[in-house]
DNA sequence: GCCGGTGCTGAAACCGTATCCCATCGTTTC
DNA sequence: GAAACGATGGGATACGGTTTCAGCACCGGC
């Protein structure tokens, strides 16, 4: 029949497949299938009984090249099995569903490498946003990368976001979504201190990872408020993992460093520490008391359940998103810094069931 | 100078940008962009260079509708923040990066509409391969649906990938990624009996859900070969969180059920009976045996740590994607059923510190 | 010195869709 | 009854690349 395909047509179906076989234009067919145009009840009929018979569905990379397409936003990602940040994930994959946009999905693996190729690709892919998610580490680097990226992102017409992390030094095109980290230990390590503990043990997260610096100046801030001597031996940096919860403990006890309380940098560092003082015999929150960091659901499910700081993870995912689509909307228009490119959300104290005053000596 | 855009020009840089600018052709550009074909060391200098100065980046959507293009795989999976099944999608996605694939995440929540709604939006993607995760509601119309989808995305070029469901029955195009879910359960099961348990709390999930109904089965046929009697009453369904472990165990205590260990549906159900039986007054293991079922890292978390299956989630979505590339690189040719389109993976129990014998009466 | 390669480059033809612009046809208005 | 008009449909073009095909320059061999 067709002079362009033999019978056996392998690939799939084209607008023109659709048109030829109703008997009708392309332009009409396009028309049906966006209906953003007139377009007569019989012409409709006709075109889409074709389309549900060939099981037809447009092309996206025409479709967008051809100036449509549905919008999408790029989630790039340390690790997608990580705890709190694919909280943020789902939040505006959530957002973008709700208003049709697709999301692009990658995971770094915390490879400043692989982060840049992935960049790349998104920026090919022509997405609305990359939105880069989870702290960052704080070499001299990280500034002009992040600069690099925005202005990159910016050029091509996409933008750039970053959720979790601290905001960009200068007159730099992108949008930052932030959790007010160091109130919210701030608040943590207040409500230690009111219930009458001094000696504290604090396992703020790697020392280069922003958001431990943060939760490191909100603890010592409290500490002063509270006119009580802030101990650096009794800080241990390391990763937020449970590993490290347990080993820093472990530790510590064997060190007989004397503490009444663990400030954990995490939920799961605070899972980890409770396990080496329960192997140890120690009771939580009898003889010491423990809190983290994050509000997982990991942390009503532990015993006892575990006095934390909520994060609005899900939240700042549907924020990011929304301040995606509400620029789109305006036509990016001007920015010149600081108009409303910093979003701050608030963070407050779950209290739950592992902390009590400390022991009498 | 160029009559086609302004001077602030504003979209992105194209092919023809670079062209014009280095003075050569736009084909030279591509040739030098994909390489593969030979090109002058000159020209490949000249080019490079210009692509620098503009920071270009080829459109992506133009590419793939020229023939080109990075292949994509969409990963549809119910909740992003579960447990199990993220790690397959870490699985996929660090499969796909590794050959330069792309992958696209979208999560249904659990809802037919929006799978698929998901689905036809992937199949517009032109994605090698729509992988669904998770197990299944074994409703009737569960293999019509599939079998559809399958069809739909074969005839479309693509395909689809099950993983942790059960296979679709018939000459359907569709690849299943399996684990031996039945037999992990049989092993678990067996593990607590040959410990002497002979009243077993059996949490296997929902009813309706293919994994819980597979693991029920392999408990059964345990029970069997150990010539214990299973009693019905002793099982109870329901979702695989957090409450519902809580909440049967707490309701089985209630109700007087006479058990010495609990056969949990997932880890995180464990985790749930587990706090309850604490919050009885109960010691575990020493007074009643928990096993789970996934081994997820939560499993090794839990005091004590906890005795499971292990499931070789991420290997799984590895095996996937690896599923997808073969086949693309020999022409998706035959099928004809059963070929290779069923892998099944194996499990084994990790045994850790939930059980022990049941106290003596 | 001429012919046939060889090695690279450029022009043009697509890929599948959206949309601008024009043609057509049935109505309404004077 | 003619002209103007509104409502639709069709043809052509643009989107930004890749790829085929042809062409040009330069080379060696006879």
């Amino acid at each position: 029949m067709s002079e362009r395909k033999a019978s056996g047509d392998p690939g799939r179906a084209t607008i023109r497949d659709v048109a030829e076989r109703a008997g009708v234009s392309v332009a009409s067919v396009s028309r049906v299938l966006s209906g953003n145009y007139p377009v007569s009840d019989e012409l409709r009929r006709r075109v889409m009984k074709v389309v549900r018979d060939l099981d037809y569905v447009t092309n996206a990379h025409a479709r967008s090249l051809a100036g449509g397409g549905t919008p999408t936003v790029a989630i790039l990602i340390n690790n997608i099995t990580g705890a709190a940040f694919t909280h943020v994930a789902k939040g505006v994959e959530g957002a973008a569903s709700l208003r049709g946009w697709l999301s692009l999905v990658g995971t770094t693996g915390d490879d400043p490498e692989r982060e840049l190729a992935l960049v790349n690709l998104m920026r090919q892919q022509g997405v609305a946003a990359v939105i880069l998610l989870g702290g960052a580490y704080d070499y001299d680097e990280y500034q002009m990368r992040m600069a690099r990226f925005a202005r990159s992102l910016d050029s091509a017409g996409s933008h750039l976001v970053l959720v979790g992390r601290p905001p960009l030094e200068g007159d730099v095109p992108a949008t930052t979504v932030d959790y007010d980290n160091e109130g919210g230990a701030y608040a943590m390590a207040s409500h230690l201190l009111s219930a009458g503990h001094r000696r504290v043990l604090v396992l703020p997260g790697h020392s280069e990872l922003t958001t431990a610096q943060g939760r490191l100046r909100g603890a010592q801030r409290a500490f002063e408020a509270y006119g009580v001597p802030f101990d650096p031996d009794m800080v241990l940096h390391g990763p937020y993992d449970y590993e490290h919860g347990y080993d820093a403990v472990e530790e510590s006890l064997r060190r007989k460093l004397d503490f009444t309380a663990v400030l954990a940098g995490t939920d799961v560092v605070a899972a980890g520490a409770m396990q080496a003082l329960r192997a140890a015999g120690l009771r939580v929150p009898e003889d010491v008391s423990i809190v983290g960091y994050d509000d997982i659901p990991l942390a009503s499910q532990l015993t006892p359940q575990l006095t934390t700081v909520h994060v609005p993870y899900e939240e700042m995912g549907r924020v990011a998103l929304r301040a995606v689509a509400d620029r789109r909307e305006r036509g990016a228009g001007r920015r010149k810094g600081g108009d409303g490119d910093h979003l701050v959300l608030g963070t407050h104290v779950v209290v739950r069931n592992s902390v009590q005053p400390p022991p009498l000596p």
